[in-house]
DNA sequence: CTCCGATCTTGACGGTGACAAGACTCGGAT
DNA sequence: ATCCGAGTCTTGTCACCGTCAAGATCGGAG
């Protein structure tokens, strides 16, 4: 514990990897602070000066998640083909994706009550990915990204079922989605997310579900 | 705390009572054990002997909860106009209202890594609560409840954005929903859950994003 | 060279979940 | 009736946790 200078020298960021990796193995729920403290090799007191508590940390982590789920979410529409739909077809399975494969993270980012929602370094990223999803929908359906609420139902309906979907693989109550060769689970998941892409999707009409 | 008699009578009921006051109060992840025993006013090993542990005792919490979501579900569908569709969209809308109004117990049943989710006093309620909403589906598309996974793919539309809408306003990801006046609430949640819920909504094809 | 502020450590405190051992209570077998 | 055993609850203890206060150490500005 001794062999590393007095210094560490780049500890908010060791801090931040080892937060990950305890995040991952522990949960949002059993994560430790001290824990995250032994795994930088540093003393249990140490990350208290960089994110004041653990809830600090927390919020911090969850601020990284957001970008990552953002990166991936572009790099895979990126690779897409060709057309808004298609981008926003490949932002929707990343969604599903990163909640399948980093469990925990999701979890932090959406379902926990520690992170402060108004800190800069969340508040930021998670505006950013949302921001993302209102112009790839704005861009399939030329026309703004954002509006009013009434305006903002479509939009609100495909973060919807990617949300819904990703969240109900991650905590297995649709294991057989969850579970299945990533071929089915692909074709599964476009299944779903398709007819609310396509162009000629329901549009955010007023109407009610029967006459 | 020695005004009661040795023998409580009906400790198991009174911690599930206290239990959930406390999940309401505290939230899943500060949830404490000892608390929900003095809420009780018993001893703080008192619910070791009935839950084991207090994984138990939030297992059977959560299978409360959906117990809980179900009867409201129920309630608000008997109480639906005449249709399939209407009784879905209330248990849509019922679903949503739970996680606004028990936010805690909502994350608990959905997002929490302390519970078991083998346990039949939760596996039971769980999926009780989706076979309900599956065959709200199969009466309102006159088929089977029922199928193979892709056959499902249209079940798995509808519950994924009901409950990512109750995910991210339960969240505030989706504020302007969340806080609304219950009219508007009541109107942006219609329109969104509407299009999937309609006779004519697309059905699970195989199509994919874009031609 | 000195000193100051930032960084990190050490030590302590109350709270928590789990466990072990004991006290109490009730009901059935004798 | 009484005695015993199973079930119920309490008390005490342990390691661990997050937070705070005080001190040690380091880098850099003057």
């Amino acid at each position: 514990m001794a062999d590393r200078p007095y210094h560490h020298g780049a500890l908010r960021a060791a801090l931040l990897d080892a937060g990950e990796r305890e995040l991952a193995e522990a949960g949002p729920e059993a994560f430790s602070l001290r824990r995250v403290a032994r795994r930088a090799g540093v003393s249990h007191a140490a990350p208290a000066h960089h994110f004041g508590d653990v809830g600090g940390l927390l919020t911090a982590l969850a601020g990284r998640g957001f970008e990552r789920l953002l990166a991936l979410a572009d790099r895979r529409a990126a690779a897409a083909g060709p057309g808004a739909e298609e981008r926003l077809m490949a932002y929707g399975l990343a969604y599903m994706d990163f909640a399948r494969e980093h469990t925990a993270l999701f979890r932090l980012c959406f379902a926990s009550t520690r992170i402060d929602p108004k800190a800069p370094v969340f508040e930021g990223p998670a505006n950013a990915a949302f921001t993302r999803l209102a112009e790839l929908v704005g861009e399939a359906r030329g026309r703004a990204p954002f509006g009013p609420p009434p305006a903002m139902a479509e939009t609100y309906r495909i973060w919807a079922v990617a949300h819904g979907m990703a969240d109900l693989m991650a905590s297995r109550r649709i294991a057989a989605a969850a579970d299945a060769p990533p071929a089915e689970r692909d074709a599964l998941a476009r299944a779903i997310l398709a007819p609310l892409l396509a162009r000629d999707a329901p549009s955010a009409g007023q109407g009610r579900a029967r006459g």
